[in-house]
DNA sequence: GAGCTCTGGTCAAACGATTTACCAAACCCC
DNA sequence: GGGGTTTGGTAAATCGTTTGACCAGAGCTC
């Protein structure tokens, strides 16, 4: 760890018998300035061989602005698939050479405030507001006049830019896929939680069935709690009736494992007496279950991708944008626990 | 977005009347400087009034430090439970008012350098540089003179500091929980990998077993890939041998998986008829199987919070320190997968 | 009242870049 | 050879802090 000394443009102009002026206009290849080939390559050489490097620090305070994202978010681990989507976003901002300063709130306001702050004296650029499944939020009243996009997440005022994943098409591509093996008594093991998946998915349900000449049933509709325990309560709700669908679409894929079990207890192969669609692509549990879980993806990466994007460009615009409110699709990943419906 | 004009030093000393001196010391409580009450309180007003922001930039640029540090790691998202290693450092970083930059490489040398290059120039004082499972690195070149610290991962030099899981200590605690409930014939689901993890784990099984006066019996060690479907084939494989383990000790919680996908094929209650232990605590596998699993957790939190306060401490320092290398232990989480041996 | 020490500050020089002016020499045209 | 233009740069101000050096006035001592 020796400390070795910095070299500034100062050192390289000096070894190479130019101003500073001229290092920084070759090195940031200024465009319209008129410098000889010749001492062009001199400086780069020189800078090449004293192991130059930019003092972004020093860029930031004479430009005004760091080139520097923030990604702040409620919970960043709580979740498996979060780090999906600060994947996405870290890389969209590489792309254009910028980085991402990460911060996680605990969904604390006062630490919240703190760590917003901190990362506004740190002349960020914009700010990344995630949360870690799909909810309406507000931006916190200090991000008013810095660039800021919410991450899954909906604002009530709608006064910024977001993405959310598509829930309503998410749940009709389910219930579709059903429909398309010959399913027509489809049950919905629904969430508890009111969140804009559990409105958004139903509709989704809803409007595949109607499409298909479909009559809802609403009884077929079993709400509970979105973990495997639910998923268990309300698929023995579902699956001990006489008449009970051949086919299921579950709010999640942990309330899918939840069904599974219970298929297995009452003797129901999968996917020959009941077929079962998921929703989450969780790893580790789509592809663990036997057969494998047929289920939707979260467009996490791709959110990800996009905010900043958005973001970037909102910023490059002096004007005042008007917020653009965007929904990506939830694609469906096809396993084995989907069939035709049984005989039965 | 309207650019709200930021007030600096300058506007505060003017409103108030003073030097941007005195305002520099009254703002950071600088020791030993004598201003009255009287003045420490009028730029404090104008400063709060003003709504007076601090210019980490410019601060940094001065000292020359930044107070940031990043977390480089080769796949950030892949596996579900990176997020608590980021987590912990990021709480780590903030508790001392340190922020934390994120980047991922994607095992792309020639992406991870421009990254690091990039992280260099923002001046970013230390570096964690992480593993998405406990590997054996080295540490990249340009990070030769900046401060770091290995998160996950060992170096081969042992020229810096590291943080890993104690897998030694992982893999005697399961085995005896499993020699604790009195089962002697215990099986091993073992990696076909070659990892710290896989011989770490192998070697606390060992040890377990000779602390119990138990014999090795090297059949009862099955390795295949750490997925749901090498878990199956492992199992498969020690489960229908006449002489079967009553207990088995699986690499992950995915191979564990696996097992149980044999056991119900076999007939085999879990765990009247056989104890699993897994290994990982994987969010929604562990607890969604049935009975839910007993497995070892990673502490992925742990490791990335003293991975920060050893790089901060080792930054204080100027002198060159002595790398300090240390092994976590993993907690066991106790479930419903282990009972006494059957019977049988 | 000369000489000291405090008190409560202020001045100006950094830190390392970018950018707006400006300029000397060379060249061109008639 | 006088005036204008192009070429290839340079000087200096600036971004917002921190900090070491300095200083005027008040109070104390003898």
């Amino acid at each position: 760890m020796a400390k070795t000394p910095k070299t500034s443009m100062r050192d390289v102009a000096a070894a190479a018998g130019v101003s500073v002026t001229t290092v920084s206009h070759v090195l940031n290849d200024v465009p319209g300035k008129r410098i000889t080939a010749d001492t062009r390559d001199r400086v780069r050489a020189v800078a090449q061989e004293l192991g130059y490097r930019h003092n972004h620090l020093a860029r930031g305070l004479r430009l005004g602005r760091s080139q520097t994202l923030a990604l702040v978010s409620d919970v960043i681990a709580t979740t498996p698939f979060a780090g999906q989507m600060v994947l996405g976003a870290q890389e969209a901002a590489a792309k254009v050479g910028w980085v991402l300063m990460l911060v996680n709130t605990s969904r604390d306001p006062a630490l919240e405030a703190r760590e917003i702050r901190s990362l506004l004296e740190r002349q960020v650029d914009g700010f990344l507001y995630a949360t870690m499944f799909h909810r309406i939020v507000e931006v916190p009243e200090l991000l008013v006049d810095t660039p800021t996009v919410l991450l899954d997440a909906r604002s009530a005022s709608g006064s910024v830019s977001s993405v959310v994943p598509d829930e309503v098409s998410g749940g009709r591509t389910a219930v579709e896929e059903l429909v398309r093996h010959g399913h027509r008594r489809i049950g919905f093991l629904t969430n508890v939680d009111d969140i804009p998946a559990t409105a958004g998915r139903l509709e989704g349900y809803r409007q595949a069935l109607a499409a298909a000449g479909i009559a809802l049933d609403e009884t077929l509709v079993a709400a509970d709690t979105s973990d495997s325990y639910g998923g268990e309560r309300a698929a023995r709700r579902l699956l001990t009736r006489t008449d009970r669908p051949t086919g299921i679409f579950c709010f999640s894929d942990r309330m899918a494992m939840g069904a599974y079990h219970v298929a297995a207890e009452l003797g129901l192969r999968i996917p020959q007496d009941l077929s079962v669609v998921g929703f989450d692509n969780q790893a580790f549990v789509a592809d663990g279950l036997r057969p494998e879980l047929t289920t939707l993806a979260l467009p996490h990466y791709e959110m990800g991708v996009w905010a900043v994007e958005q973001l970037l460009q909102e910023m490059d615009l002096a004007a005042p944008v008007t917020p653009s409110h965007q929904s990506l699709p939830c694609p469906i990943v096809r396993r084995s626990s989907v069939g035709p419906p049984g005989p039965g």
